[in-house]
DNA sequence: GATACATTCAATTGAACAATTGAATGTATC
DNA sequence: GATACATTCAATTGTTCAATTGAATGTATC
């Protein structure tokens, strides 16, 4: 018993959570803390932006309740806020996706590529970790493996990848992830691992969509890959 | 073989995407055309926008491909382009929703409302629909039914509804309906119904998230309502 | 309490966007 | 083919947004 007219009220508010997620350094800001959180100065680094610059865009998130900060000693950690965030930018790919020429050209171009290398789903990994016939491996740096990551996935950053060949399989299909459905990180590690005659395959999504989903799926205990 | 990062790529596009998405009005002219199509000037008498207005909103939503236009007679008419258009709103909107408490309250405040209140969901529906326990009625307006509507609704324009109360059984719950999660026709429609001593409840959501869903589900033909 | 350092604020400049107006285009109908 | 009318284009003005710089704030650590 208050508020007129609730549609003009959401559409204005829709209007501009949209344009909080209409600039690439935005989005880029969001792809990062869908690893986990990270200090002002850390997410200007990975974005390759000004720290001025990053703060601006990051308060402009916070300020439409997507983003949450906190201090932890003399850093403050920014991250994803509660709630459908992630499944939001998701939604706006998935458009992109579908109906941008360029986009989805870009994207099968990249990833959907030869045919043997049809990306694996993460349903599909679910099932195939039980069997225990393949070897998941996470190429994504140190410190984003540190804050989370599938579980039991190995972790061989993507710039030792070449050097660590000895510690993968050679009789069982070894597939990469990294940060996300964009991030080429796992299938540069797929084409080299191939060149040095592994058996291997990108994993479709990658850590962002697997946390989203698992997030969404609420405490479901049965939800999560096992090790077995 | 060809783009370099398809990462930044994406994105930019996906920016592009969500400024689309970023005025109210447009929020508002994609509302209009998810009960269908229309022409400049029926788009811009429903949105209360100039013609001018209307127009050139509508061509930043043809740029970004959300929209498509084919001319009948006189008229061109507008429409959400095939693709997860819809969804894309869906999405904003529920993040707006779940995140920004000024929208949540509006919209329990306006649709949540009492206990007796609680909405009906397009799942529930359909069961109680089979069971035949129940009457679906549509109170957009007359062009907007024409275009589609739930099967089995009958129709009783908002306007009307007063003087056609006979038309309602009085025996059965009269679940109503209109063009979506926060238009207020349904939400007025039930407090009217209840006033004359009918038994009457809100479908949460309208025929826009109806067709949205059943777009989604493809050709499957066991998903629609079924009068019985 | 003083220092160091991470983050934010304030002010500036340039660029992009919103709305209005009036003219121009293009298609149907006569 | 001429006319009527729906839609789009072009030009304008005011507003909002992006990026940069340098100063200011605030918290941890010594």
């Amino acid at each position: 018993m208050s508020s007129q007219n609730p549609e003009r009220l959401v559409y204005s508010h829709v209007a501009e959570l949209a344009r909080a997620f209409g600039h690439e350094h935005r989005l880029k800001l969001l792809d990062l803390m869908s690893q986990g959180e990270w200090s002002l100065d850390e997410l200007a680094k990975r974005s390759g932006i000004s720290v001025a610059n990053a703060s601006q865009h990051l308060q402009t998130l916070r300020r439409v309740g997507v983003v949450t900060a906190r201090r932890a000693g003399k850093n403050v950690l920014f991250s994803l806020a509660d709630g459908p965030v992630f499944d939001a930018v998701v939604a706006m790919r998935a458009l992109a996706e579908r109906n941008i020429a360029e986009v989805r050209l870009a994207v099968t171009d990249y990833f959907g590529g030869l045919d043997d290398m049809e990306p694996v789903s993460l349903d599909e990994i679910r099932a195939r970790m039980r069997d225990g016939n393949v070897v998941l491996l996470d190429v994504r740096d140190e410190a984003e493996y540190r804050q989370g990551h599938l579980p039991g996935a190995i972790h061989i950053a993507s710039d030792e990848l070449e050097a660590s060949l000895s510690r993968l399989p050679r009789d069982r299909e070894v597939i990469a992830y990294c940060r996300g459905r964009y991030c080429i990180l796992s299938s540069d590690a797929v084409a080299l691992l191939r060149r040095n005659g592994f058996r291997s395959r990108r994993l479709e999504d990658g850590y962002a969509e697997w946390k989203a989903a698992n997030r969404s799926e609420a405490s479901d205990e049965t939800t999560g890959l096992r090790t077995g």
